[in-house]
DNA sequence: TCTAATAATTGGCTTTACCAATTTTCCGTC
DNA sequence: GACGGAAAATTGGTAAAGCCAATTATTAGA
């Protein structure tokens, strides 16, 4: 079988694709073993190798389990990580009330563990969020720098990895229709000044003080999206 | 080059992490490009295949870029999104501890909100789990019930998407090494007694007792399974 | 009937080989 | 000497066959 087809994509993306489809499609459910490597391979009308790495890819994303000597088995269909993003019912305001709970409660867990240096850190990212802003710029990799800084003290890399991915949701195309009249300089200017009561509270060593200014934070955050948007 | 290496994880995984590591040690900077696929596979000690789905687990992950006929990239290093998938780094027990922060925090928001119906659906919940447990049975789904039925009452979809999430890494292949001796019935015993106090909490309207015992109940979680494995 | 050895199945990895896209090199031309 | 284009070298993309290791199913023996 000689390959005489144009590169489309790279093989292991349409095979992967075609697997997901079989799977959506009912041909197997969920918990099912799939056809061994080899048939499957066979079936698909690629090699083995070829097959393997689609295989990989869809492990990587939790739509199947690879068990060796056993088989490939089909993963909970809901929670295949892909439907993760673009999930039906979240607004962007639920988007930012999470945020508000979650980051919440990581400030307070990273308050105490904070050092000097991360404070100055914090201090360098702030003044160069207001610089950008002056200058015109919207700081939003500032502004991710800081809360995910402040994540990361925790030392807990599920932590900061939420906080991350929240943060950057507010960005993804769900959301992205809003955010038109939300960046004026002076809803900026707004965030900024949070930002500086977080950092105030960080450096008085005041964990609750600063928890609650992160939630406020982005409580207000929150309200001034919905204000700047008139649906 | 014959194989007589005991499998410790899959292979992929391990020259994955040996060039995530690299590239981390500053041996390669952002954008530049690694060695050719051939060479780096000799460098490393595997073959071509192996080392093409270890990249290809890179490349979903956001690390390097391969470009067909140039070569692989080393992407920028702040925005390796490694989110997604659970990264390494992220071990079963920050996972945990995670668990603990976070549901804590929605614990609280959701416990004003609870109805007598949830109060009495929960309890019904907790009694199936119960009966699973004397039946021999492992009761994950009853016991992701619980959780994810608490956090649905904050009426917020992006965190009762979350809970969701995490609980499900918790048996994600990543994980599975560790779930062997953890889930023995004495040790669910223990756990259907923590989900108790937190019922109990959220009965006598008590929503920042209701929080301390979720959290309080994740933890023991975490310790139970620290002790169960004894690497 | 139950248990333990055994055979068949299945994923894991290596080796070799050739194709296709890209980059580099080099030579002819202006 | 500078420019342009074709050939060659480089590099990723894929295929095929083979063997090892883990799991599961089967079968023979107690």
């Amino acid at each position: 079988m000689t390959s005489v087809r144009p590169a489309e994509r790279r093989l292991y993306q349409q095979v992967a694709e075609q697997i997901r489809a079989l799977v959506q499609s009912g041909a197997f459910a969920c918990g099912d073993r799939l056809p061994a490597e080899r048939e499957l391979a066979l079936q698909l009308g690629v090699s083995r190798p070829s097959l393997r790495e689609a295989l990989i890819a869809l492990e990587i994303e939790g739509a199947v389990e690879i068990r060796m000597g056993s088989g490939i088995y089909v993963v909970s269909a809901a929670k295949t990580r892909s439907s993760r993003l673009a999930a039906i019912g979240e607004s962007p305001v639920e988007l930012m009330q999470a945020r508000a709970v979650v980051e919440g409660a990581v400030t307070l867990l990273a308050a105490p563990q904070i050092t000097p240096e991360v404070l100055v850190s914090l201090r360098g990212t702030l003044e160069s969020m207001r610089a950008e802003i002056e200058e015109g710029r919207t700081p939003t990799d500032r502004d991710r720098q800081f809360h995910i800084t402040i994540a990361e003290q925790t030392g807990n890399h599920v932590l900061s990895r939420i906080v991350g991915d929240l943060f950057d949701e507010r960005h993804s195309p769900i959301s992205s229709q809003f955010r038109n009249r939300f960046e004026t300089r002076e809803t900026w200017r707004l965030a900024v000044a949070e930002h500086e009561a977080i950092l105030g509270a960080l450096e008085m060593r005041d964990a609750l003080l600063a928890q609650a200014m992160m939630h406020a934070h982005l409580e207000q955050s929150k309200r001034r999206w919905l204000e700047s948007d008139p649906r």
